[in-house]
DNA sequence: GCACGTTAGCGTACGGCGTACGCTAATGGC
DNA sequence: GCCATTAGCGTACGCCGTACGCTAACGTGC
């Protein structure tokens, strides 16, 4: 079973602009773009309005470029998603702003980080990446999370297995969060006026026996804010990898 | 400010269609379709084919029917697939199944399930569900969950919070492995083949000296497979969240 | 049995999308 | 000054979701 030599080339292609070799043979006319540009630009429309108003004709607009001038520089628009997803991952923590910090404080912040970027970006949760490769930046998130868990004892498929965790619950966490703000804000209605209108159906369904344990919950079970939650999951989270950490460390207690 | 009357109204027969009151008053043509039918051959488009496969016009074609003519059963594609993701969602776990059970392996089965939902349906995944709601299938599911934890001495806001961290982490996960996949798979790339690919432009970064702590892992840190590292996350994080219980119950070792 | 209001099916059309193709013109190296 | 190279991009194709309005089937009231 060999691979099929133009999809190896996309990934190579893909890979080459990620990493940014920006090597150019200088024959023909002077480029009036670059790649820094269009991926700005195009990151500005996603935040303004969301993934349906990102189309290429649309960053081509804004660039005051013909459509296809894009394709000068991207291969197409699957691989400008992965280039605008890499240059926001940046969280902009170095390694020496977290030296004096142990495990727990720095993953903190690193999902603290990670869940603001795709509060502010929710395109990336929109967006299908069916061409995501490792990019720079995020490698730099990664780099920061795994040096953080050296020394506590863990195996290394542990610690990036811990990496993994807390990348997997912090984009879980915004997903449903970002879909929620987005059903309930198509139209401008309010967090009240959104569940007002589901209410009555919620209702009937408590009503018809078949719900029993939400129905007994309290009012006040729906008080926490999303950021009360994401707070409360990412600490169980911590608490769970410290378990293992101070098991590792031959303590008994946290 | 008062929500758009238009806008409460599509919400509502989003609801209507979800819970289902199919009373149809028997004036007119006798329809020719029903809307089990169309979610269901729609289940089955986008299963076979992948999200982009999924169109209107797909769907009636398969149906046999005009494409105009899913217009009289459904609001819109999105409300289409937020029938299609609660139709899915069924975990096959009745309360008796699960009676006899403590909170932590309650959990464990609903996760386990719901992570298989999502790899035998990636395209809930990648759906835009600008149209979600909540439905009678995954509400079952929340129940199911929300009833495990009775009696743990969690206050309710708490036991929503422990089913919410559940739920954001199992889509996390489910999340990166299905970009994996989709991204590796175009081409029919095989996982070596892909890593391949990646490995001189990872090298390349390894040896910048950027990444530290990336390029001291052993060789063996990428051998966690994709279940094994699920695994690992949701133990960590059960073992979180029991932390809290027996805090509460006054205990202070599992 | 018939007229009529209601409703299902759906043909047509519109305005969007991503992008393949190939032309024109600018450019630097020889 | 020639020429291979390459940026810009106009045009066109085949998709998409869906608004609109026509036709015909049907239940109901007479």
């Amino acid at each position: 079973m060999t691979a099929p030599q133009d999809e190896v080339e996309q990934i190579r292609r893909s890979l080459r602009l990620l990493w940014g070799s920006g090597d150019r043979r200088p024959r023909g006319p002077r480029p009036k773009l670059t790649l820094d540009r269009i991926v700005t630009t195009a990151i500005a429309v996603a935040d303004a309005g969301g993934i349906a108003e990102l189309s290429m004709r649309r960053v081509a607009a804004e660039l005051g470029v013909g459509t296809m001038s894009l394709y000068r520089y991207v291969p197409g628009k699957d691989e400008l998603l992965a280039l605008m997803t890499d240059r926001v991952s940046d969280i902009g923590l170095t390694p020496d702003q977290v030296a004096s910090r142990d495990w727990r404080q720095v993953l903190e912040l690193i999902a603290h980080a990670t869940y603001r970027i795709y509060l502010d970006h929710p395109w990336i949760l929109q967006a299908n990446l069916t061409r995501q490769v490792l990019g720079p930046i995020r490698l730099t998130r990664l780099e920061l999370a795994v040096a953080a868990l050296a020394d506590c004892g863990l195996t290394d498929p542990e610690r990036l297995a811990v990496v993994d965790l807390l990348e997997g619950y912090v984009t879980g966490a915004a997903r449903q969060r970002m879909f929620y703000d987005l059903t309930s804000a198509r139209g401008g209605l309010t967090h009240e006026e959104f569940w007002a209108v589901q209410y009555p159906a919620l209702a009937a369904a408590m009503e018809s026996g078949r719900y029993p344990a939400m129905a007994a919950l309290s009012e006040e079970a729906f008080s926490f804010t999303w950021e009360r939650s994401f707070e409360f999951g990412l600490a169980r989270l911590l608490d769970g990898i410290g378990l293992l950490i101070n098991s590792r460390r031959g303590r008994i207690s946290p």
